[in-house]
DNA sequence: ACGTATTTGTTCGTATGTATC
DNA sequence: GGATACATACGAACAAATACG
C-alpha cells in the first residue's frame, strides 16, 4: 500500500490536513504528474476512508495553495508549473527557455511561400499579396508544448530561409545564414482567446482554457521589419514577463 | 419598415452582399450596439426573405471584415472595438486612455488598509503581514469597463493615500500628494484566465471570454518598489501593446 | 450528472444566371 | 448557338456546441 493512504484519527491533527499533506506529497513525488487529472472525489474519499466532505476540504486547501485546479463538471487537475517567458528587445525562443533552466525544443509544423494577408503585409510594411515565407512552429520546454507560432518573413530578402531552417532548426541561425546578423523586437501586442480545436490539440490543453495571442514585429539594425510573428501560447503554462 | 430589410433581386448585385451592407449599416448606426447579440440566423433570413445559406454568406463576410464574431451554439455578436493599451516604463491609466483618443474614467470599488499577502509582500519587498494600502479600481474608456485593478502600496510610506485618492480620483496625484514625484514600471507579468462571476459582472463581459491577468510593480527613482498591482482586463476589448 | 432545447456548422442535392471560349 | 465553368440561391437533413433546468 502506498504512503498517505491511511489517516490517523487519534493524533489530534485534522484528517483533511493529513490528506492534504498526503496528496501534496503524491504530487511532488510524481505520482500525479503535472497536468494530470486526480481521481474523482468519491474514489479519493474511499481510498482515505473519509467522507467526501473531508476530502473536499483537503482539495480546497490544495487549490488555495495553487497545487491543483478544480473544474466544475470536469474534475481536479494538478496545476502545471508556470513558465516565466521573458519578452524583451532580444527575444529568442531557445535562449529564453535555456535562461529559465529548461530544455527547449522546436518542431516545424508547416513551411510555405505564399502571398501576404493584410495583417502580415502591414507588419512587414509590404504590399498586400507580396510573397512571404511562412514557418509554422511548435515550441516546447521540457517536452511540454508552450507555443504555436506563425513566423512571416519577406521572401525577396530571405529566398532560401526554409532550407536553412530545416538544416539548423533555428530561426536565428537561418536568418544569419541569409545575411542577417542581428534583429530586435519592435513591439508585442498581447490579447487572449479560447483556442480552436487544432490549437488545443497541438498545445495539449483543454479547449476551455484560454491561450495568449501575441503579435510581434522584429526589425533589423536599420529598423526595417524582417519578421512578423503570431504566437498562441498555453496560458496555464506561461506567464509573459515584460521588463522595459 | 426599416431600411435594409428588403433585397433587390433584379439589380444584379448579389443578395448576400446587399444583406452584408444592410447589417454593416445597422451596426455602424447603433441598431446593433457593440457587444450585443444579433438575432439568430433563422430570424434574419426571414426578415430579409432569403434562405439561411444566403444570410450565412453575408454574416461570413461580416466576420471576415471583423465586424461580428460567430459562436457555435450561442449566436452571433457584434465585435467590440479593441483598444490598444500601451504598456511602457511610464504607464498611467488616464494618460494611456487619453493617448488613444478616448475618454477615461475610474471608479473606486473598494479601499482598505490590510496585512500583505505573500504575493503582495514579495512584489513590494516587504515582510509578509506588513500593513499595505489596497485600492480596488474599475477603469473605463468611453464608458466601457476595461480593467479591474487591485493596487497595493506600503502603508508606512503612504499613510494617507486613500484620502488623497478620494480627493483627486487619480493615483498619480495621490502619490504626488504623499511626496512621490515620479515612478516607473519595473516589470509586467501577463497571463490569461476565465473570469470569476464577480469579475465578469464588473467588466460586463460573458464568463466564457477570457481576461488578461497583469501583475506589475512600479518603483521610485531609487528603484524601491512603491506599488504592486494586479489587473484583470477584458481580453475582447483590450490589446496590451509593449514597445521596449 | 443528464437530457432537452436552442443555435450555429456541414453536407447533401437542385436550379438558375452569367461570363468565356 | 453550344459547351463549359463558376457564382449565386434555395431546400432539407444532420452534426456539434452551448445553455438550462
Amino acid at each position: 500500500m502506498r504512503m498517505g493512504e491511511t489517516v490517523n484519527r487519534r493524533g489530534g491533527e485534522p484528517l483533511w490536513r493529513q490528506i492534504e499533506r498526503g496528496l501534496a506529497a503524491d504530487i511532488a513525488g510524481g505520482v500525479f504528474p503535472a497536468g494530470s487529472q486526480l481521481p474523482k472525489e468519491a474514489v479519493l474519499a474511499a481510498r482515505f476512508q473519509v467522507n467526501r466532505h473531508t476530502l473536499r476540504r483537503a482539495v480546497a486547501a490544495l487549490q488555495e495553495a495553487g497545487l491543483v485546479r478544480v473544474e466544475q463538471g470536469r474534475g481536479t487537475f494538478v496545476q502545471e508549473e508556470v513558465i516565466d517567458y521573458p519578452v524583451a528587445r532580444r527575444t529568442r525562443f531557445s535562449e529564453n527557455i535555456l535562461r529559465i533552466q529548461r530544455h527547449p525544443e522546436g518542431r516545424l509544423v508547416e513551411a510555405a511561400v505564399e502571398p501576404a494577408e493584410a495583417e502580415v503585409a502591414k507588419g512587414l510594411e509590404l504590399r498586400r499579396g507580396s510573397s512571404v515565407v511562412r514557418l509554422e512552429r511548435l515550441g516546447m520546454a521540457d517536452g511540454r508544448p508552450i507555443s504555436i507560432t506563425s513566423h512571416y518573413f519577406p521572401h525577396h530578402r530571405f529566398p532560401d530561409l526554409i532550407e536553412h531552417f530545416r538544416a539548423s532548426g533555428s530561426i536565428t541561425k537561418a536568418l544569419a545564414a541569409q545575411g542577417l546578423a542581428d534583429y530586435t523586437r519592435k513591439f508585442s501586442r498581447v490579447t487572449a482567446a479560447l483556442p480552436e480545436a487544432e490549437e488545443a490539440r497541438l498545445l495539449q490543453q483543454p479547449r476551455n482554457q484560454p491561450i495568449l495571442l501575441v503579435e510581434s514585429v522584429n526589425v533589423d539594425a536599420e529598423g526595417r521589419p524582417i519578421e512578423y510573428a503570431h504566437s498562441r501560447m498555453a496560458a496555464i503554462r506561461v506567464n509573459l514577463v515584460f521588463e522595459p
